[in-house]
RNA sequence: GGGCGUGUAGUUCAGUGGUAGAACGCUUCGUUGACAUCGAAGAGGCCAUAAGUUCAAUUCUUAUCACGCCCA
């Protein structure tokens, strides 16, 4: 009879759509609850490595509770990505020749919407593709009218408490994108720079002082010299005033901590709009910072005229040879330094003196710190926390305005005399502007919009409905857990701690699953510049969705980095098809899948033994997924299926699937089928495509539900130490031995034998009498005797008691001699370790009791087994 | 500079206070009535180094050496 192969490609896209139809990712009315908010992707990316990842995990919590009895929410959506969705649109528009404030903001707003509904759904497809069983009906998006009314009560909120007020301080700013960035979406980068040594005349002297710095170009903004209070060699300086060059402008010589005497020259000049040292120096100080920079990084006219205009490189060289021909250079030293650089448009980022919003981050950390420090949170690893807490620790008031067009629009306008009116929508806020100005005035909508984490940050309650208190938002809040990268930790999960707390006092999660990085095999970050990136999707066409799923959870252990190799994915797609040749293996043999298992009545020993088995591997499952241990889980499941199901049991009851005892026959053919049943429904969770594919195909059903998506995990007790259990162990190790012991004699595996049962002890010569068939058959022997024939033989010493095998093609005496003196020096050795630690009285004593009888028993099996290999290697002579 | 982590078989990784396991790879054998995307057997490790605690350390502590990440 001959079968199809395991086609997953036809069949992950049929099984997905057949969940879809049924709604059966919904949440199902249950006592407990168990609910995950997805991270939600980036609106235009596209599913990569760490999102199958990410969302391999969460599947996998998600399914089996859902199949255990939880009512389960698997909340979905994306979110609006500010500045990259902003990109992204302006760059297709400019192809198209169409310049963003030629067209203005409210159709280029319209644009970008029409964008998102073209093509904003592909992640989530993507995520489809993977299996992941998200409630799609609840899918949600950052800038929804629901999520985008949250995000403006929340401001309100905050800024009636005065959590968020407006201020002008430096920013960091990027001169490609025109907006301030979050410092977390600065990446500091060692790069090598230049150190320039600039002398500045002293006012009235002809003394000069001698600065350094790495951005000569901002002395244009310069205001003071500062010197360390403790530098003696400018004491005599110190309140004397320096002349910038180029300039002309008189700057006094401050003393303040932050020149370091060790660095440079030791005097630093001071540039307090473009640097946040100086910044703070200029605040000490008192003195006037003087923006040089235009939003796009060129000199203002705040500088001389040959350099208004030009790009800040640029002046820097100009500025540069000027100084040189002025004869105020000194030298130049190349130096290692760090440079700024942001994440997103790649360019340096400009320390820039701006008005922003500002939310007052470290109000709101004091509520989130303490819920972690409660372990009402608790982050897997625990570590983490660390981090967390660090983070919280130094937090910085947070920028949250954005100069860009898409995204939430502040809800603040302003008066004619820039007094701020904060309001749910325009309407409210000319109320408000007509209660203070007693009169009906025209109001200004502030342009900027607000950070898209601000809107992330509501993540877990806003898409559960809040402000509203609807059912999901009690059934499902605090979420259970978040399955996160701890590269977002500061990003987006202190936020949400932030804000979950200041809006409902209440924890979003109760835990937060921190996991690693995919990197490619060599261990390297994935990165299309280093084009190593492996495409999750090129794997699952190739593999399976299932395999690449496999792989990544077995991979997922705590802490570690999970280095993806093409060869895992190819290992675990051989998984599926074994589990694939199973089922055609059930249906030739007419095995049966209904009922369900009666251990009770179970009469076979290789039975009772595959169903102790499947109750172990289940309790064992069941414990690594509830402590997060994903890689132990699936490898217990693998070992399951594959070491005990397939190569044992099946290979097992075949003697008795082929044999006449009927009644035997129909207990195999049910367990067999009814054991598979279990195994599908075990694998789920992990690889849901396949289960589902052969839970359809024969027409599974449990006594409370017919889909597999619901079926619960067997409930086995824990069985009792079991005889007949043990025996099947026992055999198994006696097959086992002899087709070794075939093969350390040069012996062909295939090959049948004849044994002779005759020294063993009574006990064992039932059992090998009871299973003549089994050991027979797996053992390739031919014939048990209970008596020594008179042949060349082998002696086969299986704990401690003697096997005798009869070859009929000769054995060289000298290979069964090398043979037997290899084991007798290994069981020498493990004698040797185990009577010195007998001897030494102090282990005697000081050991605990069962270490001790461990040890004696050891020594006492080990010193039988060596009495027999000596009597075997006598009798050889 | 501060913090976190890693070093175990050829490779990727588990693991444990009583001298070690898996997967892949490798070697040998095998077309045995589901499966060669398979089966059987095997080789392969002073558990980074040094000191300490302990009856006992790959496991705990400390130091050193490598490597990685985050923050300033």
């Amino acid at each position: 009879m001959s079968f199809n192969k395991y086609n997953h490609k036809k069949v992950e896209t049929k099984i997905y759509s057949y969940w879809e139809k049924n709604n059966l990712f919904k949440p199902k009315k249950n006592k407990r609850a168990f609910s995950i908010v997805i991270p939600p992707p980036n609106v235009t990316g596209s599913l990569h490595m760490g999102h199958a990842l990410n969302n391999s995990l969460q599947d996998v919590l998600i399914r089996f509770h859902r199949m255990n009895n939880y009512e389960t929410l698997w909340q979905p959506g994306t979110d609006h990505a500010g500045i990259a969705t902003q990109a992204l649109v302006e760059k297709n528009l400019k192809s198209q020749g169409i310049d963003k404030n030629g067209i203005g903001r409210e159709r280029f707003v319209k644009k970008v919407w029409e964008w998102k509904d073209e093509y904003g759904g592909k992640i989530i497809n993507q995520l489809k593709k993977l299996g992941c069983s998200c409630d799609w009906s609840r899918n949600a998006f950052t800038m929804d009218k629901n999520l985008s009314n949250s995000v403006i009560k929340v401001f309100i909120d905050l800024y009636k408490k005065k959590l968020i007020y407006k201020a002008k301080k430096l920013v960091n700013w990027d001169t490609v994108l025109k907006t301030a960035i979050s410092d977390l979406e600065v990446d500091q980068r060692e790069v090598s720079s230049k150190l320039y040594y600039i002398k500045y005349k002293i006012e009235n002297s002809s003394e000069t002082i001698t600065i350094a710095t790495t951005r000569p170009e901002t002395m244009l903004g310069d205001t003071a010299i500062a010197v360390n209070p403790k530098d003696k060699r400018y004491l005599n300086l110190v309140n004397k005033f320096a002349i910038l060059p180029i300039v002309g402008r008189k700057l006094k010589i401050v003393q303040d901590d932050y020149a370091d005497p060790e660095q440079g020259s030791g005097a630093v000049k001071i540039t307090p709009a473009h640097d946040f040292n100086d910044f703070e120096v200029g605040r000490r100080q008192k003195l006037k910072s003087i923006n040089i920079f235009t939003e796009d990084g060129k000199i203002n006219n705040n500088a001389p005229n040959e350099y208004i205009g030009l790009d800040r490189f640029e002046a820097r060289k100009k500025i540069i040879d000027k100084l040189k021909e002025l004869q105020f250079f000194e030298k130049e030293e190349v130096i290692k330094n760090k440079v700024p650089y942001g994440d997103r448009s790649n360019s340096i980022i400009e320390p820039f003196l701006t008005e922003q919003w500002f939310c007052d981050a470290k109000k709101l950390s004091i509520k989130a710190k303490k819920i972690v420090k409660k372990k009402d949170t608790n982050f897997f690893p625990s570590n983490w926390s660390k981090t967390y807490f660090q983070w919280m620790n130094n937090i910085e008031p947070w920028c949250i305005s954005r100069q860009l067009w898409w995204g939430h629009q502040i809800p603040a306008w302003y008066g004619p005399d820039k007094k701020i009116f904060v309001a749910e929508n325009q309407k409210k806020a000319e109320l408000l502007a007509k209660k203070f100005y007693k009169k009906k005035t025209n109001l200004k909508r502030d342009p900027d919009v607000l950070d898209t984490w601000f809107s992330s940050g509501l993540w877990p309650f806003a898409t559960l409905g809040w402000p509203s208190k609807n059912y999901f938002l009690k059934k499902f809040y605090p979420t259970s857990v978040l399955v996160t990268g701890f590269d977002i930790i500061f990003f987006w999960v202190a936020r949400m701690m932030m804000l979950g707390m200041q809006f409902l006092n209440k924890e979003p999660f109760k835990e937060i699953y921190v996991h690693a990085l995919v990197r490619d095999e060599k261990g390297q970050k994935m990165s299309k510049s280093k084009g190593n990136v492996i495409d999750p999707l090129v794997l699952i066409d190739s593999y399976s969705a299932d395999a690449l799923r496999f792989t990544l959870l077995s991979m997922a252990s705590p802490g570690r980095d999970v280095k993806l190799s093409e060869h895992r994915v190819k290992g675990y797609r051989n998984f599926l098809t074994k589990i694939w040749n199973v089922n055609n293996f059930l249906k030739v043999n007419k095995c049966n899948f209904d009922g369900e298992i009666k251990p009770k009545k179970l009469n076979l020993n290789i039975n009772k033994w595959i169903y102790v088995e499947l109750i172990n591997t289940k309790n064992l499952t069941e414990n690594f997924i509830k402590n997060y241990r994903f890689d132990e889980a699936a490898k217990t499941v693998y070992k399951f299926v594959w070491n005990s199901y397939c190569d044992w049991y099946l290979e097992l009851s075949k003697t008795i699937l082929f044999s006449k005892k009927n009644k035997d026959i129909d207990e195999v053919k049910n367990i067999s089928g009814q054991i598979f049943k279990e195994i599908l429904i075990l694998l789920h969770p992990f690889i849901p495509f396949i289960t589902e594919e052969l839970w359809l195909k024969n027409k599974l059903k449990t006594k409370s539900t017919k889909y597999l998506m619901y079926a619960n995990w067997i409930n086995g007790k824990k069985l009792k130490k079991d005889k007949n259990v043990e025996n099947v162990n026992n055999i198994i190790h006696m097959i086992s031995s002899i087709r070794s012991f075939k093969n350390e004699l040069n012996v062909s595996p295939g090959s049948f034998v004849d044994i002779s049962i005759e020294k063993l002890d009574k006990r064992k010569q039932t059992l090998f009498l009871q299973n003549e068939i089994v050991i027979k058959k797996l053992g390739r022997v031919n014939s048990i005797f209970n008596k020594d024939l008179s042949k060349q033989s082998a002696n086969l010493v299986i704990s401690g008691e003697i096997l005798k095998l009869y070859f009929d093609k000769s054995i060289d005496l000298d290979l069964i001699r090398q043979n037997l003196s290899k084991k007798q020096s290994k069981i020498q050795q493990d004698l040797d370790v185990a009577g010195k630690k007998l001897n030494n009285s102090s282990f005697v004593e000081r050991a605990p009791k069962h270490i001790v009888e461990q040890e004696k028993n050891t020594y006492n099996e080990l010193k039988n087994d060596m009495d027999k290999i000596n009597l075997t290697i006598k009798s050889l002579k």
